[in-house]
DNA sequence: CGTGATGATTGTAT
DNA sequence: ATACAATCATCACG
């Protein structure tokens, strides 16, 4: 980290050489004479001097004296550090550090650059922020998700339950991804801050250039935020979990109500001609069900299909509901039940006639009525299933 | 436990 | 963006 070696002539520096940097483990020189490897481990300017004696005599002393700083009180250290700053040979001392430090920075010059902004942890960053765990406050970050996630809009008192359950999960997440990221910040600056303080202290005995302070604070950022990228990688592993296990429906399927089957089938019946409900009636529907928009979606989406695939499977169910809408239909005179944008009179015509076709035998023909009574062209004839067509056969379906 | 029913998801076409 | 088609995963029933 710091070249101090040079100077001290002291091999492996700990790994808090960084406060003591300069001294550690010295004490076993504290009392003993100039080390002889001092020099074989090489001053050649000094070593050279025949004259020198004197002045290597007082740099002796020096060196002695601030190896054993750390052997004594603070009271004592500050009066020796104050009385090495005003020594005389300070300044010369100074200057051949100065000198070291102008060879050995070279070194260090080329790792200055480069800062990426890795890419993964924006990733994280926005994951998190999506999550409504890195957002500003809790509630609204949270529901927007969940929302999100399910649905686009109605939320159901169905899901509710699971929903706060799922809220309250993500916020201890979150509160426990904030404390954690709190007390990463407090320790970075904290550290940060006795570093800057410690080559404060330093640049008095030695050169400390404010670039190398900046390196310094750099380097101890930049490992703190990797433990900040950890913290952050598991929270997001902890969402992702937690979205598994309480977003996946499919892991907990309920099938709907009795009665919410039951309005569905009604609505998909009475609107046989044309079984694509609006936006309005898709919440309607929702509403009166107790299920989400994208659950009435999914319901049609699934019906429809399978309803054409196999439209004498569906046949007995048709004609029971047809029976109901037109038993409404006839108590209601001629108000359609469910009041919608396509012309009411179509389909309580369809419904009369299935109750007259209900009791006569339909095998998988397509029910006459249906076509004919429609103004548009079927959705069901846009099949592209071979045989789905024309199911002549029982209600035995074999597709596949 | 096997099987069909059913709600949800995914991939593709429009 | 919506619908369709295929598929998945679970439920419900025998």
């Amino acid at each position: 980290m710091l070249q101090q070696q040079p100077l001290t002539g002291n091999g492996p520096s700990s790994g808090r050489g960084l406060a003591m940097s300069g001294h550690p483990g010295m004490h076993a020189l504290g009392s003993a004479h100039p080390p002889p490897q001092h020099r074989s481990d090489g001053d050649p300017g000094l070593d050279g001097a025949e004259n020198g004696h004197e002045s290597r005599r007082d740099i002796g002393d020096i060196l002695q004296q601030i190896m054993t700083i750390t052997d004594q009180s603070l009271d004592e250290a500050q009066a020796k550090k104050h009385a090495l700053n005003c020594h005389r040979m300070k300044p010369a001392l100074f200057s051949v550090l100065c000198e070291i430090k102008e060879k050995t920075g070279l070194s260090m010059r080329n790792n200055q650059e480069e800062e990426p902004q890795d890419p993964q942890l924006v990733r994280l960053d926005n994951m998190l922020l999506a999550e409504g765990v890195a957002g500003p406050e809790k509630g609204g970050g949270a529901a927007a998700a969940v929302s999100a996630a399910t649905s686009s809009g109605g939320m159901s008192p169905d899901s509710s339950l699971e929903h706060s359950d799922y809220k309250s999960k993500l916020s201890q997440i979150r509160s426990i991804y904030h404390t954690e990221l709190e007390k990463y910040e407090q320790a970075c600056s904290e550290f940060t801050t006795h570093v800057m303080n410690l080559l404060r202290e330093q640049s008095r005995t030695r050169p400390v250039s404010p670039r190398e302070i900046e390196r310094m604070v750099g380097i101890i950022h930049r490992k703190f935020s990797s433990i900040q990228t950890q913290l952050k990688q598991s929270t997001c592993e902890a969402v992702m979990i937690l979205r598994s296990r309480f977003l996946d429906a499919r892991r907990k399927r309920r099938n709907f109500s009795k009665q919410a089957t039951e309005v569905l089938n009604e609505y998909f019946y009475s609107h046989l001609s044309n079984p694509y409900p609006s936006e309005e009636a898709k919440e309607e529907l929702a509403k009166q069900c107790g299920i989400t928009i994208s659950q009435v979606s999914n319901w049609f989406g699934n019906k429809r299909i399978r309803y054409k695939k196999n439209i004498g499977k569906f046949q007995e169910e048709a004609n029971i509901y047809a029976m109901k809408t037109a038993l409404v239909a006839t108590q209601n005179d001629d108000s359609p039940p469910t009041p919608n944008s396509t012309g009411s009179g179509s389909f309580s015509l369809s419904g009369s006639a299935d109750l007259f076709l209900g009791g006569s035998q339909m095998n998988g023909e397509q029910p006459g009525y249906i076509m004919g009574g429609q103004t548009n062209g079927s959705w069901t004839g846009r099949n592209t299933s071979p045989h789905g067509a024309s199911p002549r056969s029982d209600g035995s379906d074999n597709s596949e």
